[in-house]
DNA sequence: ATTCTAAATGAAAACGATTTTCAATTAGTA
DNA sequence: TACTAATTGAAAATCGTTTTCATTTAGAAT
């Protein structure tokens, strides 16, 4: 089990919440990878191990794990609802490859500057902002390298 | 009829779609607001002045005008599909009220040098990204100030 | 102005994703 | 080991969105 996973299913026992089979299931499936996962993604793989596990599980463990922070959301590439464990407890934000959905977090956007020049500019007393990078990781690339050739 | 609308009904003949009363209504509805609309919002609206058009053809000149590229989509705030009257032609962001909904455009975003130290750091060809700030215009501050006091 | 035709419309049905309901099961405390 | 509130899966309900289809209409051709 890695670290992030245990410290989830720490986090999700000092929420009050019970630590059960299906829940374990579902974190070391948002864990075991550097995807983000939509529900249904992430109901396909642990259905695989677990055929039982029911998908409204999914989407209430889901609801759990976003109420106490444990997972983040990504917006890019339209699919509205896509998740992956967060990784840095600060702030941060992902570069995502749109070919394998494979994320990258990074935490130094560097925008305070530009929030102070727009607030001053707009009288808009801002308090935060959603920035995401979209490309394609270094083996995406090259696969489409190889097709294109 | 303001400025963007009469460039957005030309665009969509340009693009060799008809101009029906519908269309004309919906492009009214969203370009005559500063906020970001989803389509049951603008439905909403367009219903107020012509209860015959349906919420079927409000979905499907909301398609055309993504297509045409006319409309912005919005990200923050949850609500998955929200949209507004493209205004500046180029590259730009939106800065968003949360309790309102308006939003400002914002050109320079000076995301460059990050884009290239990421893309130097993670081998990431990158092509894009998604940006927004959120905060609450000088109007909303107001009132909740007053609310609270 | 009138005719014509492909495009566009509204209503209803279909659809997929998500949520609610409910009876049965179970984690974790006592 | 027993207990109880929390959790579960299945089914039904619900929501937003798309498809289907017969009818209407914008805009080009006359």
């Amino acid at each position: 089990m890695i670290y992030s996973e245990k410290i989830t299913e720490q986090e999700l026992r000092r929420g009050g919440y019970k630590l059960t089979p299906q829940r374990r299931a579902i974190i070391g499936a948002i864990s075991g990878t550097q995807e983000h996962l939509t529900p249904a993604a992430i109901y396909k793989r642990v259905h695989r191990k677990h055929p039982s596990i029911g998908l409204v599980t999914v989407y209430r463990t889901i609801d759990i794990l976003a109420e106490l922070d444990l997972i983040c959301e990504t917006h890019a590439g339209g699919s509205c609802r896509s998740y992956l464990m967060r990784r840095p407890s600060g702030h941060h934000h992902h570069l995502i490859c749109s070919e394998c959905g494979r994320v990258v977090d990074f935490t130094d956007c560097g925008l305070e500057k530009l929030e102070r020049r727009l607030s001053k500019e707009t009288s808009f007393k801002i308090n935060g902002h959603l920035l995401e990078f979209i490309g394609q990781c270094l083996e995406c690339s090259r696969k489409q390298k190889e097709k294109n050739s």
